[in-house]
DNA sequence: TCGTTATTTTGAGTAATTCAAAACAAGCAC
DNA sequence: GTGCTTGTTTTGAATTACTCAAAATAACGA
């Protein structure tokens, strides 16, 4: 099966295709960014780690800074938590976060339009996006909670 | 006058009401906060060090996470900066960061009822607030910037 | 005024990241 | 394929923004 040669190889193109030379810790760290919806850097270093021995954080550091400067990946950074990056980007979704346990989920927010990403009074700022967060009980700390 | 001291009063009021002890950094703390409507926990060191000499950083930030929880002010952590801290409380309202200075100004969310604060899937979730920051360029920073 | 308990100081430690110099390697030119 | 240039990564250190804990101190009800 060439399967994994065939990620890898997508993996590269992506990488390529941003502008930015291909490394092993780079394909490693994209790769890992498309299993975890929603994940931080120290995880991702850990997870790099045994694919590509010798890696160190700041490389991964600086890697996801790479990325996301490039387009490839998007970084948020809820209140209480260190920043997490996620491969879904292009798109402006949201966020869910528990309050119970930091999960973090994506939300299609706002059918249609989106009215909520107009405020009324703008003060005088010239505004380019909107990002909202909610917060919330994720279904596992809803059960651990009850009432 | 007694204006000073009038306010000086109204503080501790606040802060005796809130449930908590009144002390000279609290009072000078809560002072600050009335003067500057997002300020971090090191600007607000600095302003009360020459006010109430011998007051550390890590009482400041003890102060301001008391003050937090007991609902007195709230503390907001926009992505990019330090934690800032806001006297107006108990309303929704959300906030505009000037993405070229860093800027705070507070907004009035969506007109009449909030449609945005209803994500359209919630993931399960059992969602309690929402929070939406808005990035744009500030009138300053429009006008360095022009075109 | 006293005593209890909250608050602050003092001193240290941590998490998450950033900076900088030197070693290294991708990928284009040849 | 080989070499060169320039982007990346390693290595080592530093920084920012806090948090933790023990001892000293001070608020405020009794």
């Amino acid at each position: 099966m060439t399967t994994e040669r065939a990620d890898a190889t997508a993996l590269a193109d992506s990488i390529r295709h941003a502008g930015l030379r291909v490394t092993e810790p780079r394909v490693a760290v994209l790769g890992v960014l498309e299993n975890e919806s929603h994940i931080e850097a120290e995880r991702v270093f850990r997870a790099v780690l045994p694919l590509v021995p010798g890696t160190s954080v700041q490389a991964v550091h600086g890697i996801l800074a790479a990325f996301t400067q490039a387009g490839l990946v998007r970084r948020i950074e809820p209140a209480h938590s260190p920043a997490l990056y996620e491969r879904r980007v292009g798109d402006n979704h949201h966020h869910v976060v528990c309050t119970g346990c930091g999960a973090v989920e994506d939300i299609d927010c706002t059918v249609g339009h989106s009215p909520c990403l107009t405020p009324s009074s703008s003060g005088g700022f010239q505004i380019q996006t909107a990002e909202v967060t909610f917060w919330g009980l994720c279904p596992a700390c809803q059960a651990a909670v009850p009432a």
